[in-house]
DNA sequence: TGGAGTTGCTGAAAGGTTTCAAGACGATTG
DNA sequence: CAATCGTCTTGAAACCTTTCAGCAACTCCA
């Protein structure tokens, strides 16, 4: 423990207890101390209905005292169903991952599931390890943010039994559910709004490459410039390793340290995790935003508004997504006459003073 | 779908495909395949090395072949052990809870556990739940911040073989391990900080006061004043219904309304997230900051330096937390030696803009 | 060549729950 | 009073895996 200062003392007033074992109280004991049934226990716990009240009374008396905590694993086994959903998240730490995650929690509440979040920490490797192990746990199903939407054990899952829906992210297999955001149409906006302020060359920021949303709003940002008869040229690509603050910093280093008549004068970023950082890095390298440099987002997360310079940016429904891609899911593992969809919303521009009058 | 314009089409170009059956190869179905018992799939399993390569290959192949996914659930139930730790956070939305499960995953993923995060959202009742689940689930252990920690719930669990640690709190009753930093000196630190600017007035927002740490910062706070001899009056509490942003800017909305002659000159927030709002709001009503108002933050997350006037915070070794408490747990559940500890981290202050030169 | 040791595989038991056909019991009806 | 019905409860089977004692075949050495 390096870096900080830390202080240990041992727990419990110096009562040194020994950590306990597990003493499983099961349904048979319940059952033996209550006089009664394995199979009345069982009632009691999933169809208390059908058991009379005094039995009831005994049995749940004999759980109190016994502290008797259902076995999940052995229910599973027995019943076959899980009442758990995962959501696979692409970066816990970006808060548009979680409010995504806050809509399919939502949802799920409401269908008695609980949810269970992993974050792939936009690694492929540890992707594939939750997705192996929520297919063996059995898990109701999964939503995922993914890193390869092309990847072989996604498509497999559904196959097998786990229904998949792919979230911020459309994909057409005819294996998923996915609920996106137009984001050609999100980047288009972006770069329309840059070039209507009069900007020529303007940067954009995203990487790596191999993650959709990057490409996509990429293509957005040159389908602007083609609409408005630009040449190709004028889109600086400065292609990042990830989506964070801290790559936003590096780009933010590079696009200062360039000559001011070579620099662009604008910077589109593949989401306001990067934008916050440039952001950053170019004020305390002395760039004036936005009259050197106009910086616009993507997410419209809460700390866009908040920002040094509060920062324009392309909005996301969070909520909805989650929530609507976790209906989905909930609908697949409930309807056998579910059809797949792909659900495509629709972004939108908010515009702050980080390009506000420029040039 | 109010508030978003969104388009649904069918997935799979039209070919409907019905949701596919759980068809389950088990193990069974495989040493059929194989030619072989169930005993030496299974060995294939757990203990390749005992069984010959020649049979290796066939039960691989075999499995490979019918898509053979391992049922966890009966894994579990038979073996008695999880390979699964949940981290049980006080708020997924904010970037300091995200940091400690960077850590929790870290110190995770280096002992071969996968973790599963939940979200309390700051709900007693959706922490009992998890909690529950949890148990149920036979975690390897559990790691929470909790909102309580005097739960029954919370203190029932390891006495009935579930390890618990609780993180960024610190608790003595011989049952849990925790790991914390100091709050009452951090608090501490931050009035003092602000006493040596000349603030007289100060405001303490936080909320509500059933959380810990609120309790903590402002008892450090109070502390500071008065070590300074200062009267306990002039810390002025405002207590908010939550820890979040939005519950800041509502907080400003309160301070920016007081009479200039009765408003205090400095606030300390009880997190950055509370401090950021506090700050947006403020500004936006023509608060200068730190001019008219300082103001202090607590955990340093990473939009701190970002925000608008770059927040003077009290850090925390935000993954050495994580970690820390990660790895306690890990001995815990190996360990049968194992006593419980208290590790307490030292907080540090930053000094930013927010409060830079004032009075 | 006989015995011991080794290697690799087998088969049955066990783990805690749910499910379901069937039984017990009392009440109601003809 | 016998027959029927309803309400509760029971006991055994089933879910899928791991574990472990035991067995077969082979090697090695005296």
């Amino acid at each position: 423990m390096p870096d900080s200062a830390s202080e240990t003392l041992p727990s419990g007033g110096g009562k040194r207890r020994k950590a306990a074992k597990r003493h499983t109280a099961g349904v048979k004991a319940v059952a033996a101390a209550a006089g009664v049934s394995l199979g009345t226990v069982s009632n009691v716990l999933n169809r208390p209905e059908v058991v009379s009240p005094l039995t009831r009374a005994k049995v749940e008396a004999a759980m109190a005292s016994l502290g008797f905590v259902r076995n999940e694993s052995a229910r599973q086994l027995r019943a076959g169903s899980s009442r758990i959903l995962a959501y696979l998240m692409l970066d816990a730490g970006n808060p548009f991952f979680t409010d995504v995650a806050k809509g399919v929690e939502e949802a799920a509440q409401a269908a008695g599931l609980s949810v269970f979040l992993c974050n792939s920490n936009e690694d492929a490797d540890r992707e594939a390890d939750y997705l192996d192990l929520l297919e063996q746990q059995r898990v109701q199903g999964v939503l995922i943010t993914p890193i390869d939407q092309n990847s072989s054990r996604l498509r497999k899952l559904p196959s097998r039994g786990t229904p998949v829906v792919v979230v911020d992210r459309n994909i057409d297999d005819g294996e998923h559910c996915s609920v996106a955001v137009n984001d050609i149409l999100g980047g288009e906006l972006a770069i329309a709004h840059l070039l209507e302020l009069g900007h020529e060359r303007i940067a954009y920021v995203g990487g790596p490459n191999t993650i959709g949303q990057v490409v996509d709003r990429r293509d957005g940002a040159r389908r602007a410039l083609r609409k408005a008869g630009k040449p190709p040229e004028n889109l600086i690509e400065l292609t990042t390793g990830a989506l964070t603050v801290a790559e936003g910093r590096g780009a933010g280093q590079r696009l200062a340290g360039l000559p001011a008549a070579r620099r662009p004068t604008a910077a589109f970023c593949a989401n306001d995790l990067l934008a916050l950082g440039l952001l950053q890095q170019c004020v305390s390298l002395g760039l004036r935003v936005p009259e050197d440099l106009a910086i616009v987002g993507y997410d419209d997360i809460e700390f866009a508004e908040a920002a040094a310079v509060p920062l324009t940016s392309v909005r996301q429904p969070r909520q909805l997504l989650g929530r609507t891609a976790a209906e989905l899911l909930l609908d697949e593992s409930s309807n056998p006459d579910h059809e797949h969809q792909r659900v495509t919303f629709t972004p939108e521009l908010v515009v702050r003073t980080s390009t506000r009058g420029t040039l």
